[in-house]
DNA sequence: CTCATTTCTTACTTTTTTGTAAGTACCTAA
DNA sequence: TTAGGTACTTACAAAAAAGTAAGAAATGAG
């Protein structure tokens, strides 16, 4: 829960409002959300396969990334009613139209950390 | 200080090895890295300049994201020998090269922030 | 009636990040 | 000798994020 007064949180929302890419952090920021949307870039996906795929992940965090990229509009839920359970989860437009950006973190951070590993060998 | 045998310590840390776009989140996830590097773009800024020209950030909290943003290799503290102290900071080859990256985040996130603002008044 | 299956909830703890407030070091100039 | 300017440190507190472990609902199969 966030605390509407405290200053981290004030200092949040003004850098989210003035700054795009600030505004992107705060959506694909958490923990498993790169990986998440990774996973659903080649379509829907069911629950049980995401929670299987990600290996580390615990149904609690899974299911909070997923319900906080689901209010962003990221991704939709689509619930079969049926017995036991289904559950599949798709990008919405917004989240596949994340991929250029991401494809360019993905770039330079590869990147970066090649680099970055061979300087530690010199 | 991180506790290296946490399971947050611990899950981070592999993300960042498999996913160049995780470890790309982990360099400038901090909240005020993409203000600082903005601010860095056009060439080098002293610190009394870069603390007046973000607004809400603390002087701990500012040096902290540059100690961080240096030894990450994004940018390089020059240190004047004079008193009072006169320090510039400057982009790295590797964070002049963030440009690419950091515009399509800015971008997305622009788009969805209009997109969702315009939603939110149907 | 009991079990299995799937998709979550809930209550709680630990870890990490962010912020606050006050102080320090250095020399220079009045 | 005292004040001033710059770039920090330090000790502490608050808030937020991440993780753990156990349980719950729904229903059809046996």
């Amino acid at each position: 829960m966030r605390k509407e007064s405290s200053t981290n949180n004030i200092n949040e929302k003004r850098l989210r409002e003035l700054c795009g890419t600030s505004y992107a952090l705060s959506i694909i920021g958490g923990r498993w959300k790169p990986t998440i949307i990774c996973r659903l870039m080649d379509g829907k996906v069911r629950y049980s396969d995401l929670r299987d795929s990600i290996i580390g992940v615990s149904e609690r965090m899974l299911v909070q990334q997923l319900r906080e990229l689901e209010k962003d509009g990221i991704l939709i839920r689509i619930v079969h009613p049926q017995v036991p359970p289904k559950v599949e989860y798709e990008l919405t437009e917004d989240g596949l139209c994340m991929q250029p950006m991401l494809s360019k973190m993905s770039e330079w951070g590869n990147n970066h950390k090649a680099k970055y590993q061979k300087e530690e060998l010199v």
